[in-house]
DNA sequence: TTAGGTACCTAATGCGGCGAGGTAGAAAAT
DNA sequence: ATTTTCTACCTCGCCGCATTAGGTACCTAA
């Protein structure tokens, strides 16, 4: 449904929106992207954690161990400063790539 | 501005976009990508003669030398019923990432 | 005790963008 | 005259990165 590439461009930004809003750990984010997409957005762990490593280092977000009841320990993330830029930085491209998509296909524009 | 990630996932359903428009040839496409993103986006034809390539083989655009005057022979591109299908589909994928990092980033529902 | 949900991690492959380099003709500038 | 610039196409190879497949571990319900 939605392709390979779409998918990759779309994880970062995903994240750090969701982060935006509150910190959260890897196994409920990807239960918050399904919910949201209303099923058509379906992540797996196995590609979620790698990018969360990656985003990390990169310093966009932080994470901090923390126990759960009736539960594994959780690692919850949080977003950073820089984080915050890079989502607006990113949003701002998505912004551009779709607006090019409206212009050149009129159906675009009315579904927004 | 775009990321690496963004102008992969954005470069076929942008061509086909143009290509349902009439057909058109390389060089002409990497001008108007820049025109209709006021500069925004910058293809180079090393990158985009492999994708036209790619989406040839993969039967999504055809294509036809034809000569002109004052320039060299350009080969035109013109999207097929499958390069359609496709594109209805890209954007459909498109319009589903679009709309949750709406839901998730209020800032980009203003935008639209 | 077995299955399924929760929760995390990693190694190895493979794809694909992109930079760099190449061909060639026409026009404009030096 | 000749060099540069613009048009117009093509290809090779590196490298970064996502994805696949596998693995660990705990809890609850059947």
């Amino acid at each position: 449904m939605v392709s390979k590439q779409l998918m990759a461009a779309s994880t970062r930004p995903i994240i750090l929106a969701i982060l935006a809003r509150g910190e959260d750990y890897g196994y409920s984010i990807i239960q918050k992207v399904r919910d949201i997409s209303g099923g058509r957005l379906e992540w797996t762990d196995g590609m979620l954690y790698p990018v969360l490593q990656r985003m990390e280092m990169d310093g966009l977000i932080a994470s901090k161990w923390r126990a759960a009841q009736g539960s594994r320990p959780r690692r919850y993330y949080r977003i950073t400063g820089p984080g915050r830029q890079e989502l607006e930085s990113e949003l701002s491209g998505w912004r551009s790539v779709w607006k090019a998509l409206s212009v050149l296909s009129d159906p675009v524009a009315v579904e927004t």
